[in-house]
DNA sequence: CTTGCTACCGAATTTCATTCTGCAAATATG
DNA sequence: CATATTTGCAGAATGAAATTCGGTAGCAAG
């Protein structure tokens, strides 16, 4: 077998899907990501090594993106959360865009269907910190008008679910 | 000096502020919780054991929430992702918040100042199953009307930045 | 029936987290 | 200012966990 390098990963995508072990294994790891291998393995009906294992594989076909430590916004002084609907003058890969994506102070950029262009997730220190984002924000090529919803509490954050088996009974055969 | 208890840390929360070797620790365990200690040290200038001292610290006071495996929306099917705008009769703990907050399709739940009363971070597997989880809403005591905005692509989605020193030189000197 | 492959287990090995013991600087105390 | 007291850290020792290593059962293809 020559190959380049023995790259194993030749096929990233058609790791094959999610069986309803991998979903228990993911649901445990959801919430807590330093659980051993052996507590792993005995939560899901698996020996530590077949846990591992197929931890591994998760990781490796990227059903795990990465492992993160959630930090509490409030411990580093971001207390203020607010969702900014941006209209621009273009879509896609825009130079605003590009802009938007290197301020820290914003999670999430995501284009939407609707009344406006673009939707972001961001945290600041304070609302003054949050104007001063604004005005950069209005300052930035291809950015039109802004609206804002800033949050007053957060009942509920959670990270993406694994989903359970019977919310997908509806699967096409092909 | 009478000690009460020998209970050591007497008060949770204040636990003294962060500095700027915990937002350097933070920021590797925000990309990497799996980094070893070794190298978590190196990388921030310290021993192992100094770094595993100060990670844990992190942990009990809670500015580390808890360490999770981020899943790939896609692997398990997520493929839409939606923000739900809800108006409901009232505020606060509703009964349609405790209803809303057992539908696993929603991430985020917020009360939000603006010209709605709360918003939804939903991830479904289809526009079907977002129309299944509308409905759902509208059959909940307690909501008024809905405005849905469909993502069409996620630029950027990123857990909660532990910030650097450069960020906070207002800080007040009380 | 044989071969090749996949997923698993139990045991062996190695790596790493965690604990323990001073030590030094900072801070408080007299 | 001198002396306790505390805090944070490094190095070595310990223990637990991850990871590796055969070996086996189930299964599909030849």
């Amino acid at each position: 077998m020559d190959q380049n390098t023995d790259d194993v990963r030749r096929k990233r995508p058609p790791e094959r899907d999610l069986d309803a072990m991998d979903r228990k294994l993911l649901g445990v790891l959801v919430e807590d990501a330093t659980t051993s291998y052996a507590e792993l393995g005995e939560r899901v009906g698996l020996s530590p090594p077949a846990a591992h294992e197929r931890v591994k594989r998760l990781r490796r076909s990227g059903a795990i993106r990465r492992v993160a430590a959630l930090i509490d916004p409030e411990a580093v002084g971001k207390t203020l959360l607010a969702f900014v609907h941006v209209d621009t003058t273009g879509w896609g890969k825009t130079q605003a865009l590009l802009a938007i994506e290197e301020y820290p102070e914003v999670e999430e950029i995501h284009s939407v269907a609707g009344d406006t262009c673009m939707l972001l997730k961001v945290r600041t220190e304070s609302t003054h910190a949050l104007e001063g984002l604004l005005a950069r924000l209005y300052d930035t090529p291809g950015v039109k008008a802004t609206r804002s919803y800033v949050v007053l509490s957060t009942y509920l954050e959670r990270p993406v679910q694994p989903g359970t088996t019977s919310e997908w009974p509806a699967v096409v055969k092909s």
